[in-house]
DNA sequence: TTGTAGGCGTTATCAT
DNA sequence: ATGATAACGCCTACAA
């Protein structure tokens, strides 16, 4: 690949025509209908374009198609390993695919969300997903209004203009309580927040309904509200349920995701509660670092790779296929039990 | 915004200019140099360009200007934190240019890198940021040789003809060993590997200098090889660890990243050690699941998302300043004690 | 101040 | 089988 940029620009299929001594749709045919050329020239064009270094130029492509080989992914918290591992199913997808991927990070701020989306229609990406702050936002609808395929991951599509993906989070919510049930817990907190956030909401109401389906007391599943779903705001929940008049402290605890188990799960252990035996966990996504946790973390698994998948095919489908029809792919939770909720009490 | 999409396709300066009753050039300028435009005019083109929800196409722009409004970054590992938190720099930086950030993952296979660079070449990114999985592949050479923009990540080049942002990783291996020889440890294992990996090597370098110029036995400073930078791995070296005779078996561990000491972390709670009376333990990175482990891990510092905006910043001036200088930036990693290593021993 | 024209690199259509 | 040409949407000289 011996270059000689003339002047500084990328050897074009103009250059490689030249070199070769054919013409210009010669080397694109070259390029995209191999079959139509002689093997003599197509010989000759090759040799020119792997002397010259050429590559083919996106952003031309692009301008001809009218749409980008790119897809995008608006993470909700970037800092959550939980939005990391669905990303990399969609890379997984793309890649496949053979398109690339832009990744935003919104950080649950709206107006970074809507910044981001603007940039990325401009590159006019094949598809949009995304993990929005408000499902709600108008931003949003103007995508699909736009004709951007759309998919919106980890949430289900309220009115379902668009496809989705998302786990059924009222039935892990059930799945959790259920778990600590059996285990015997008779005083249980559910530890999330803020309710702003749907998922917060619909694990809540899952362990809310199957508390009440088992005749306890509403007022033996304690509420503890979290200002956001991190380690550090598991940590101040952990302060607060210590903190509790012993008859009415709970035994076990149910988070609304891993982060703040591991924040619980800490301070616990700094405050010299045995985990289980004297508080059990149980978190939700089932991250890496909930099998890595000292006490390792029961926890209420999302397949959160294949959300990513999914996801990607769905809009994939939406950008190529005519007859596309809108789809809430919905995945089924399941209990992944470990040391931190222990063995059965009865 | 009230759209109708004109068969499909979206709105053209060439539609927003119909609409507006004016030239494609006016609307242009309106877009490019708005002062030029008198403000009559210029009002009725940016109605126009509301009611048709005109977004300017990226492609043609890039086609026109040559390069893309993009920046990539290559990461060694994504399920490492450690990697996500450089690419939160980074996407901070680009956003602050107003660039859009590719983020690809190679997980470390050779294949997939070059797979990935292939694609950022034809996408005509501004630049590339990358942490190799061999800093001196023939493929990251062409990228240099082709004229982009292109910075190595935690990992110094060797060569120099290239920009690079790393810690002193000697540095860090000293100032965790030292930690450790000051309270009072005087059997130490380090746990890392494979050592095809520059950043363990010299990590591994750093412990064993200083543990030499403290005139301790180098058969007291024990490797413990690992396959992996991987929490599983940890866990693995934990087992090896714990098997050792006990006058053999070490009192502290230095671990080449945090991944490797979470996992040692748990199995020695699981095997009934307690940390950091019968076992210390110190990581390297500090990513934020060191501190929120049920031990929080003492660890050396890394500046992540410093090194990422570090990167981006050098990558941005590669390729807008022609007075551009190569330059290794280099960070000084700082020791974070936390409970894994304890109070004093001494 | 506004309009016109040419070209960025690629692809596809139509002739040859 | 190959070559010439127009078009994608935008930007920027230059002309009016």
């Amino acid at each position: 690949m011996a270059q000689q940029p003339r002047n500084g620009r990328a050897p074009s299929v103009k250059d490689v025509a030249a070199a070769a001594g054919v013409s210009l749709g010669t080397v694109s045919n070259v390029l995209n209908r191999p079959a139509v050329v002689s093997s003599a020239t197509r010989e000759r064009v090759e040799r020119a374009m792997a002397e010259l270094g050429f590559i083919r130029n996106e952003s031309a492509r692009q301008l001809r198609a009218g749409t980008s080989r790119a897809l995008a992914y608006v993470m909700l918290d970037g800092g959550n390993p939980f939005f990391q591992d669905v990303a990399e199913g969609i890379e997984q997808a793309a890649d496949a695919a053979d398109l690339s991927l832009f990744v935003c990070n919104s950080g649950g701020r709206a107006e970074r969300e809507s910044k981001h989306l603007d940039r990325l229609i401009q590159q006019r990406v094949q598809g949009i997903l995304i993990t929005p702050v408000d499902p709600d936002a108008p931003h949003l609808a103007d995508i699909a209004r736009r004709g951007i395929p759309f998919v919106m991951v980890d949430r289900l599509s309220s009115a379902g203009g668009h496809c989705s993906v998302a786990v059924d989070d009222v039935l892990g919510g059930r799945i959790a309580v259920e778990h600590l049930i059996d285990r015997g817990h008779e005083r249980v907190a559910f530890v999330g927040g803020p309710s702003s956030i749907g998922q917060v909401r619909e694990r809540c109401q899952g362990a809310r309904e199957v508390w009440e389906e088992f005749g306890r007391p509403a007022d033996d599943l304690i509420h503890l509200p979290t200002e956001a779903l991190t380690v550090s705001e598991g940590r101040s929940a952990g302060e607060r349920l210590a903190g509790l008049p012993s008859r009415r402290r709970p035994t076990a605890a149910f988070c609304a995701n891993d982060l703040l188990a591991l924040g619980l799960l800490q301070h616990a252990v700094t405050a010299g509660l045995r985990v289980p035996d004297d508080l059990a966990i149980v978190g939700f996504d089932d991250i890496d670092f909930a099998a890595a946790a000292a006490v390792p973390l029961t926890s209420v698994r999302q397949p959160r790779q294949e959300l990513g998948r999914t996801a990607a095919r769905l809009v994939l489908d939406e950008a190529t296929n005519p007859d596309h029809r809108h789809e809430q792919a919905t995945f089924v939770p399941a209990l992944v039990a470990r040391a931190s909720t222990g063995a059965p009490r009865r």
